[in-house]
RNA sequence: CCAGUCGGUCGGACGACCGCGCGGACAGGGGGCGAAAGCCCGUCCGGGAGGAAAGUCCGGGCUCCACGAAAACACGGUGCCGGGUAACGCCCGGCGAGGGUGACCUUAGGGAAAGUGCCACAGAGAUCGAACCGCCCCGGCGCGCCGGGGUAAGGGUGAAAAGGUGGUGCGGGCGUAAGCCCUGCCUGUUUUCGGGCUAGUCGUCCGGGUUGGUUGCAUGAGGCGUCCGGCAACGGCCGUCCCAGAUGAAUGGUCGUCGGGCGGGAAACCGCUCACAGAACCCGGCUUACAGACCGACUGGCCUU
């Protein structure tokens, strides 16, 4: 899984899709095509925890259960031309673990398939219903 | 046995599967790139949050920046005596003052014959030279009051109530510096802001702007243990150990068993729940937050022998 490390990648997933969820709200954005970003051919995640949602204990447990989330089940489905901002929300703290897990791979698909870019003739256009292609 | 005081320690345990970042090893031997040095992946091993990591309130060090030297003043801090410490506003031991039956606890304690101030409410009275009620004495009368003098035992108000010195005369003085003030002592600055180095890019005659990377970086006033000195804080000798180093930020996720707490139940058991809180240059303190568990010393009370 790589990661989003730059202020700048942030500001621009966050004009993408938005699709909310319980434990969290993605933000998913389709890289442009032939730039220096999109030399990495997988998907990229960043993570977002604002400090409304409590202390710093606090903030390391969302932050790391959406990270290992992501991890078993949403690097797999997730277009590999996308970047992927997760914002952590209070349920993702004590939630059932298999529902977090569920949403962040609904999640995914929903803003591959939903709003498909204009030049993005890519397969991941209408592959909602079809759920082969999870081999790890 | 009950109640309490002080000091100290810990602050869930074990296992399984899947991961993250750091360090080390990989000789002839795995995969990829490269001419090579080497780099990336991989395999194995090691270690990977706290007692407060917190608040950022003091004291220092590293690094960086600035800076000729000395003195004085200003601002700020601090203040009984002695000791500890690299240093401190910290710690220890005393004295004084206050509290508790006691073990113990608290402590803002330099200077008031330099100057200046000392509020509001209540109260008779609050730093001035003070008598409201009560009590005592004297005088008056229309016999219960009025006037004068004395008295600080009592009442009442308030956060706080002093009025004393052997007597007399003369002269002077006493409270408060958790008010200003006076006086002794201390005092370059920065530490996430930015700087250095480097690369790309934009622009100019020069100065520059912008976006990245990299650097400080982990052996220290260090931990643990025996012994010795000291009432203690602490110090000394010897032995032993190496104990997180990230930079959109690793130190984890899930599950199971046990354990603690609460509730239900006669019991087996069932349900819910598990404190405060996350390193960011590093040390020494202080302060604040905290479920629960354990150890030691001591005090008061009761019962039994």
């Amino acid at each position: 899984m790589q990661r989003l490390k730059k202020r700048n990648d942030y500001v621009k997933v966050a004009r993408g899709v938005r699709t909310p969820r319980r434990g969290f709200l993605l933000q998913s954005l389709r890289r442009p095509d032939g730039t220096e970003d999109g030399a990495g051919a997988d998907a990229r995640f960043g993570f977002t925890v604002t400090k409304k949602m409590g202390n710093a204990v606090v903030r390391n447990r969302i932050r790391r259960r959406l990270k290992e989330a992501v991890r078993l089940a949403g690097a797999a489905v997730a277009d590999p031309g996308r970047d992927f901002v997760l914002v952590g929300r209070r349920p993702a703290l004590d939630m059932p673990f298999a529902d977090l897990v569920a949403d962040v791979v609904g999640a995914v698909r929903v803003a591959a398939s939903t709003k498909a870019g204009p030049r993005g003739g890519k397969g991941a256009l209408k592959a909602a219903p079809s759920e082969e292609e999870t081999g790890p």
